[in-house]
DNA sequence: ACGCTGACTATTA
DNA sequence: CTAATAGCCAGCG
């Protein structure tokens, strides 16, 4: 027989302690997942988007564990309101978040998004929300 | 169980 | 324009 390993690592989404959790957090990273390439968003309209709009923090929190969970999550595609690279440092490295943009298109001058207004997708709209 | 922290946002000065 | 403050709510020590 085969030996093994494997783990539990049948986690699917996860909470930042590892347990398994269906709940914000789950919903947010479906939503990110929708995000298409060379576009961005912000904590707040996803959070809008999931009817809690004051809530943007959670989503930020969520994000931070987004690198844990399958699919992968395009957590670079979110930055804060006024299109700032705020979660960068949670990334791999300090430029990762940055370096990505700019693969997908994306400006980047001084830890900001450049159009980002024009870049900027709304959940909402896609979602039909 | 209580309190602090935080990848946010909006408001006010 | 920048700085400070309040509201938000789940996770962790």
């Amino acid at each position: 027989m085969p030996p093994k390993k494997k783990k539990e690592e049948k986690l699917r989404i996860v909470t930042p302690s590892g347990k398994r959790d269906q709940s914000f957090f789950d919903l947010v990273y479906e939503v990110v997942r929708q995000i298409p390439y060379g576009r961005i968003t912000s904590y707040g309209a996803v959070a809008a988007c999931l009817g809690a709009k004051s809530s943007a923090r959670m989503v930020g929190w969520a994000m931070n564990g987004s690198h844990r969970v399958r699919p992968k999550v395009p957590a670079h595609r979110v930055v804060n309101r006024n299109g700032m690279l705020s979660g960068k440092f949670h990334f791999g490295t300090p430029t990762a978040m940055e370096n990505l943009l700019k693969k997908e298109g994306i400006q980047v001058k001084d830890d900001r998004v450049i159009d980002f207004k024009k870049l900027f997708w709304d959940p909402a709209d896609e979602l039909g929300v």
